[in-house]
DNA sequence: CCCGGTGCTGGAACGTGTTTCAAAGCGGCG
DNA sequence: CGCCGCTTTGAAACACGTTCCAGCACCGGG
């Protein structure tokens, strides 16, 4: 055994421990993200990485953070392009999408770890989400994505986390192979068409950065 | 109607495991719904539970498909009022919210199981979407429910589809504890006023049931 | 240099979903 | 009645997530 500094390797060895889940899960899906198999691959006992995660879910939804911020560092470099908001959001979604189907055994995997239901973990999917609505919401103004998490409007919460959740549900219904990548591109252009074509009208120029309680009420 | 059984226990004893599993859904969640107690209570043998069934997860997607169904006989008798679409689709989903979080274990066992990712489960719960797209729509139309199911327009199906997979996320986040019965209908009822504002102008009234092409492009 | 604490290891053990199989019912048909 | 094809049964076996534990390695402090 080589000895090692105890705070990076902490941090080296869940790395390590993620990254073989992800390699396996690409191969085999969910199944074959065997926890004694991730643990021999990764160079550990099963009882570190039980400590590290808490579940084979909390490993899966680590490995959806990771491979999210991934996403987030190359949209931050080229974001999506777009005369409006619509033409920008719809190419993220494109961009996101397309993510998610190149590796189709790893993202089902993924998406049915989101769904365990325990408190502990729905808040890590949360992150998850967060970082998705900031996506969003920098497509929304053609920003790039690092700008002030906090100074998110009402309004423009209110539609990045409506297609936010459009396209999860999307996903999901994807894993168990219903929607193809067609059907999928051409819902969320319809679902956001329909939803900015309302704001359009009103955010920024009619409600700015004031309370949209108009919606709220 | 001569009572020719394709078989008389085959029906009796599905319903009978679906039920059993129900009430331990209800009283532990996913984990109490063990499948040898499950086939105990329902007096048959594990094989039988199996012959009928391929997965703990397809199980539960039969419960959900049974709940629901009971949920559309309700939302039959009594439809939710209102003067305008957007009201009676609120209500439409605060009915279904407060049905699941009625029963919160037993929600969160079956929202768990549609996450399974295998096809042929998907497609089952590709039958719970369509029920509740079909209340929805009859929501919106501010008719009964079981009028035509081939008639919903190119817009009713754009429109109710995105609201129900925005509650179907919703939903899920509550699984997790993400969300209370609060936010759940603030944002439900949001979605619905930035969805339906728009669509109004242009429903029936002018796109009719010509092709939505515009937003489809 | 030794000590106590901390995390790691290897491995066993347990519970439960899933599979498998031989033996036993059961309904119809010659 | 007796055979046939069908399902059900009971029970064992298997796989894998999860838990547990005894021994070990390494650390920093006396």
């Amino acid at each position: 055994m080589v000895v090692e500094l105890p705070d990076p390797n902490l941090e080296e060895r869940s790395r390590r421990i993620v990254e073989t889940s992800i390699e396996l899960a690409e191969r085999g899906g969910f199944e074959a993200v065997r926890l004694r198999d991730v643990a021999a691959h990764a160079g550990v006992a099963l009882g570190t990485l039980y400590r590290r995660f808490r579940s084979k879910e909390d490993l899966l939804v680590a490995a959806l953070e990771l491979e999210t911020r991934a996403v987030a560092q190359r949209i931050r470099q080229r974001p999506p392009k777009g005369a409006d908001a619509s033409e920008r959001v719809v190419g993220f979604f494109l961009i996101a999408t397309r993510g998610m189907l190149r590796r189709p055994n790893l993202s089902r995997a993924m998406l049915r770890a989101t769904a365990a239901g325990e408190p502990v973990l729905a808040q890590k999917v949360e992150v998850f989400h967060d970082l998705m609505l900031r996506m969003i919401v920098s497509a929304l103004r053609g920003e790039s994505v690092d700008t002030g998490a906090e100074e998110i409007t009402e309004q423009e919460r209110l539609v990045g986390d409506l297609l936010n959740r459009v396209w999860f549900a999307l996903m999901m219904s994807w894993a168990g192979g219903v929607q193809s990548q067609g059907t999928i591109a051409e819902q969320m252009r319809a679902s956001v068409e329909l939803v900015l074509a309302r704001s359009n009208r009103m955010t920024i120029a009619e409600l700015g950065p004031t309370e949209a309680t108009t919606l709220q009420r």
